[in-house]
DNA sequence: CAAACCTGGATAAGTTCTGTCCAGGTTACG
DNA sequence: CGTAACCTGGACAGAACTTATCCAGGTTTG
């Protein structure tokens, strides 16, 4: 029950890509994302291109290319991100266990409904998503110290 | 972002254990619940040897021995047996990549409080273990049709 | 003492995660 | 128009975790 790392490499990259596009909305090329964080270039490449696919950023391919937020920051939850970068299956996934052994010569009618343990843990895992769903990216950029994003755009400047 | 199968097996070991233990509280081997849902017994072993290790069963040694739940099904819950076969560690790890890169040389009393990120993770995960913890073994055992229990203790007294 | 049971550790195969690399396509700019 | 900067997709290792098995050792019943 692990959550991998590129969640988090993500959406660190949505919240400095929300900054860098205050003023203006040219595209930002992923290598230079991934030395804002120290991240190694090529995988972090791979996750942010799970983004776009998911029509979380766009890519605009080309000499001054790169990428940029598809939607407004305030409109991408972290469970697109997750969902982007993790896909969208379940955690925890019911391989119906009840119907073998000792139940295996039961009617398949005996276990019409899903399985208890199936639902609790849907429900649950429900619980988790309806929770990332209502965090936006604007609201984390908000929520960090407001020299931060404005030393990530006077870093980004320099070029 | 995937939970182990175990955990489906160890919540369906304790709800068979608690039916069983219905009339009386005689220990049940582990390899006879392996065979009740037709899953590898020496693998199965190491599942409930977590729960044994969590409190959540108890282990008799010997002959007439085996494994029983050491307290009522209402007081264990769904939570508790996750808990005990995946571990407590969360499944976001936040790795603190803020910190890196562009950010390195800024002093650590600019990232007093938590990452954003990690906070709404935190709280998302919350939910979930909240959920979790609100569903019990008995409650689970309760709502599967009452035949099923019926026959499992029928299956297991002809020993 | 033998048989039935649990415990812990060692071990191996399979899968996923992390990370790198390369071939190919697109665009800006001199 | 060609080169350099940029993206995309796929192939490919190595590390880490999951799944699974086995064995040596300890405990209890009869």
């Amino acid at each position: 029950m692990k959550m991998s790392e590129g969640v988090e490499w993500a959406a660190h990259v949505c919240i400095l890509l929300h900054w860098l596009q205050a003023d203006d909305a040219t595209p930002v090329p992923a290598a230079r994302l991934a030395e804002a964080y120290d991240l190694p270039a090529p995988y972090l490449v791979k996750q942010v291109q799970a983004l776009t696919r998911a029509g979380i950023t766009e890519s605009v391919s080309g000499v001054r290319g790169g990428l940029r937020l598809a939607r407004p920051a305030g409109e991408i939850t972290l469970m697109d991100v997750v969902t982007a970068v993790e896909g969208g299956a379940e955690a925890f996934a019911c391989t119906e266990i009840r119907k073998q052994g000792m139940n295996a010569e039961r009617p398949a009618s005996d276990f019409r409904g899903p399985c208890g343990i199936a639902h609790a843990m849907r429900q649950a895992e429900l619980a988790w998503r309806r929770h990332l769903a209502s965090v936006t990216i604007a609201a984390l950029a908000d929520a960090t110290p407001s020299s931060v994003p404005h030393d990530a755009r006077r870093h980004f400047s320099r070029a």
